[in-house]
DNA sequence: AATATAATTTAGACAAAGCTAAAAATTTAT
DNA sequence: ATAAATTTTTAGCTTTGTCTAAATTATATT
């Protein structure tokens, strides 16, 4: 596969996790800033290698084939990060960039090795499950903040929105995976929130709740 | 700059150390396992980005800008493999191709985060030098097992041919860096040699003398 | 149900990087 | 110094992945 291939191979499982019953052409040109017409040459090539189901203006799925390889991409990507984070101290903001030229280096025994260093992680710096050799991702219970139940304690876990600038937001805020939140009380009107974390008071707006995942 | 402009001025590079005069269009086409005609190609494009100095049918040499880019792709190289060896316990005759993709990778701030998590080491698994962040190299002192003095010590501290075959071989014979030679005598016939390797009694042909670095 | 709008595909073109075959320049040998 | 051999370049073609503009199909609106 080459590079290009790959990402749009991603980028298809990717959205495939939203829209289960078929991706469409314009969300994948979307996703990797490239016109329809491109996406609709790309689908053939990649119906051609088996590594997408594809019927002219019905959207498109990843095979069997296409659906390990993906998975297969993103399992570099998040042990990238984690050695970025763990190894190489960059801060969970700036890693995603760099993940994604490196989730493209093709050698098995390297991936494998690299997981075996770190320890064979199970979730990357954002929170995200990193499936394993076979392809096999652990599934996690996870609420967003925006859902829980008042008073209870959850734990952060994860992030739904990876973006700097979110992450930079939150590093601010001193939230962290592992923070500990207790939602206080919630606003009808906008459904703000007021949450107690690491035993202080913050009030959290529904935007940001609806990004961070807890448990 | 794309991987196939890095991978010409790489191999320019290395070209240029043996034919400092100016390098040929056919070396370069043999390196790369390409055809004369597409070299001509890339020269006329290395040129217009000021990366070479050419003149048709004069051979081709690297200006200051070229010659920064070849060392900070050396530095990427040599400082994978470090990785590869001492960090993923990979063997040292099978990180070369895996460097050969991860020495694209673009982010200067993880190649130098790489580096300090390595110690800032000065020499690849192979005995190369590691130029530094401003692409200095670190000039030593070497002889080839070739051409040393009978009856001295020596220390293997290089290999000048780091292809796979010649590296298994030497894990073979247990000859590695920091090996300690001395060479009892010298067939004058076929410049074979008898040495001694950290204490035990070896014949060597001139070829393998001709490719191991001591001081 | 007909029409307007939106999404998707087709057709044709382009740049990058490679190729083959032929032409031109350089080097080597007589 | 000329002819032969080698090296290098040119010309024209191919593939990959992209684009624009036009045509087609699907969806939404009235």
């Amino acid at each position: 596969m080459t590079i290009s291939e790959e990402n749009y191979i991603k980028v298809i499982y990717h959205l495939s996790l939203v829209s289960p019953k078929g991706v469409n052409t314009n969300a994948i040109a979307g996703m990797l800033e490239t016109k329809a017409s491109s996406v609709t040459d790309m689908l053939k090539k990649l119906f051609e290698k088996d590594l997408v189901s594809y019927q002219k203006y019905q959207g498109v799925n990843l095979t069997e084939n296409g659906l390990l390889s993906a998975k297969m991409i993103v399992r570099k990507h998040r042990l990238w990060e984690v050695f970025l984070v763990e190894k190489l101290a960059f801060n969970w903001d700036e890693v995603h960039e760099i993940a994604e030229e490196l989730e493209h280096i093709k050698s098995v025994a390297l991936i494998n090795k690299l997981d075996a260093f770190l320890g064979f992680p199970a979730f990357d710096p954002h929170g995200d499950s990193i499936p394993n050799e076979k392809g096999v991702i652990q599934k996690i219970n996870k609420l967003l903040l925006s859902e829980v139940e008042l008073n209870r304690e959850y734990y952060c876990i994860g992030v739904k929105d990876s973006s700097s600038e979110f992450l930079k937001y939150l590093d601010k805020q001193k939230i962290a995976l592992g923070s500990v939140f207790k939602v206080i009380e919630k606003e009808s009107f906008d459904d703000t929130l007021t949450v107690e974390v690491n035993l202080q008071e913050k009030i959290i707006s529904n935007k940001i709740a609806n990004n961070l995942y807890v448990q």
